[in-house]
DNA sequence: GCCGTTTTCGGCCCGACTGTTTTCAGTCG
């Protein structure tokens, strides 16, 4: 399987060419051509390229270039004439590429190191369109940008631990491997990765496994650990143990720090649950190990009963075609059946929302149509009507009240004014709160994780509001995680319902809905505290009673 | 660069904000 790799050729050739400043439909359609070979449900070397959509004469030229030469000399080229570190510089937000040209030229700034020995001595005050107010705003992204980028966002390092998995089992098919660490707790963010095998013979496995070819460089090795490390910089440590003590060593590589120390060492066990036992504790789930009242709770055997991937029942928030979706509503809908839901909600953005094609009242009319006639192909899956509407910066609906009426579920959603102060962010959120007809408020605080920061906003007061007017909250997976672990349990202790959704754009992006459930898990949630945990009945219910 | 024709090139992702520009370019969602 080739196609991570080929698709990665094809984004730096957009990265590059937008540095370039070349046109942003040529850009585009390279990022489209990587993402669907990245998409490509087989290996790409064995595709007939002609029926792959996204793919023109010029990509596929380029790919049996790759196949065959094992470069493009078009990416070649612009490697050499541009340096990689400009393409991380392009990363800081405010930067785009007349600014990052500007820099390179006029101070021969190559990199971010560079930019922040260039900021701190003050020399680029000359630089025209670098103000007082610019460079200060610079200081700041590239202070957000160190602490958002030195941790690897939960997707992500799932993503990376499963390509290492895979890679172990196919070299040791017979090995006992579990995640273990922060990853395996589901924290938001995950600095290494950590695994555990059960061997009685630690040296073939340490062996393979050093061997494998996604490494850079291995770091440590002594007789039960190889240490090594990504070309991202991301550090991964395999730890073998005996089988006799695979239980303990699990535990104690899962933590966290302050989950273990807050009890002795256990002796060797095979299972955690033995560990456990012997700890005269119940078993305490990887989410809730972060050394807060865990142990209390389990001796008391009052643990909640965390809410499962399979609780879930619907995903109430998914975008399709109609607006900056890939797929169709029906090609959504078979992705929701297959998936084995009993609901699912079309929620495409509205018109304040330009840049994805966001529905006006008409659209949103004409959508109704289809809807109904993919409805009724499928008997057995509900698809409700819905909208990411967006709420504007003063608080006021993109869509008026009649329309959002019509519909079956509203999502708002903050997309534009970021910076506004927190009483001003947090009062135009509480106003979409209290609008009777937003059911949820989306990614509440806005963030992306690895991407952007928060927004400035008061998310107690959020919640509060919300438990007045019965609004919800979003537990928004894949990339964002928002509302995160902590406010996650707030709301949940406040009594205001929440809704884990995976804001796909694609049906590839439906099994996110995992990292919100660890996210909800995290939060001492239980199936009860979700909204699309309910049946289609208990739903529907609850919608006729907003 | 891709697509879809109206077969040979025009349309595709638009509008608002920001800072510094003295009338608008650059960036972003």
């Amino acid at each position: 399987m080739q196609n991570a790799a080929l698709a990665r050729q094809f984004d730096q050739i957009a990265a590059y060419l937008e540095l370039a400043g070349d046109s942003i439909f040529k850009i585009r359609a390279y990022r489209e051509a990587a993402s669907a070979i990245a998409d490509y449900p087989g290996p790409i070397e064995d595709a007939d390229l002609n029926a792959i959509e996204g793919l023109g004469s010029a990509t596929i030229a380029k790919s049996r270039e790759w196949f065959k030469t094992g470069k493009i000399k078009v990416l070649e080229a612009l490697k050499a004439q541009y340096p990689a570190g400009l393409l991380e510089v392009m990363r800081v937000p405010g930067l785009g590429p007349k600014k990052v040209q500007l820099l390179w030229k006029e101070k021969n700034i190559d990199s971010i190191a560079k930019l922040q020995v260039a900021l701190d001595a003050d020399e680029l005050d000359t630089l025209n369109g670098f103000g007082p107010k610019t460079r200060e705003n610079l200081k700041t992204a590239l202070r957000r940008l160190g602490e958002l980028t030195s941790r690897t966002p939960l997707p992500d390092a799932t993503g990376t631990a499963t390509k290492i998995l895979t890679a172990l089992i196919e070299r040791s098919p017979d090995a006992h491997i579990e995640i273990a660490g922060s990853l395996r707790r589901g924290a938001e963010t995950v600095g290494n990765l950590n695994f555990v095998a059960s061997s009685e013979d630690a040296t073939p496995l340490l062996d393979t496994f050093a061997a494998l070819p996604l490494f850079e460089t291995i770091i440590a090795r002594d007789e039960t650990t190889v240490k090594a490390r990504l070309h991202d910089g991301v550090e991964v440590e395999l730890v073998v143990a005996p089988p006799v003590r695979f239980g303990t060593q699990l535990w104690f590589s899962t933590g966290s720090k302050s989950h273990i120390e807050s009890v002795d060492a256990p002796p060797a066990f095979t299972s955690e649950r033995e560990v456990f036992a012997h700890l005269g504790a119940d078993y305490i789930p990887p989410e809730l190990r972060e050394g807060r009242d865990e142990w209390e709770r389990a001796r008391a055997h009052t643990l909640p009963a965390l809410l499962e991937t399979r609780d879930i029942r619907g995903d109430l928030h998914t975008h399709s075609n109609w607006s900056d979706g890939v797929a169709s509503i029906r090609q959504m809908a078979q992705a929701m059946t297959d998936r084995g839901y009993a609901y699912f909600a079309v929620c495409d953005h509205s018109k304040a929302l330009a840049m994805t094609n966001g529905l006006d009242a008409f659209r949103v009319r004409e959508q109704a149509h289809e809807i109904a006639e993919v409805q009724a192909d499928f008997p057995n899956l509900k698809i409700f009507r819905g909208i990411e509407c967006d709420i504007l910066r003063d608080g006021t609906m993109d869509l008026d009240d009649e329309l959002l009426s019509e519909l079956d579920f509203v999502v708002g959603s903050v997309h534009s004014a970021f910076n506004l102060p927190l009483a001003e962010q947090t009062d135009r959120i509480i106003r979409a709160i209290q609008n009777p007809h937003v059911d949820l408020i989306g990614h509440p605080t806005g963030r992306v994780l690895g991407v952007r920061p928060p927004y400035d906003v008061d998310v107690p007061a959020l919640i509060e509001a919300a438990k007045k007017t019965g609004c919800c909250l979003e537990i928004n997976a894949s990339e964002r995680l928002d509302l995160k672990d902590d406010y996650a349990r707030i709301a949940k202790d406040a009594g205001v319902l929440l809704c884990i959704d995976t804001d796909a754009h694609s049906p590839k992006m439906i099994p996110n809905i995992s990292f919100g459930v660890a996210t909800a898990r995290r939060a001492g949630c239980e199936a009860k505290h979700l909204l699309n945990t309910k049946t289609l009945a208990d739903l529907l219910e609850w919608m006729r009673h907003r």
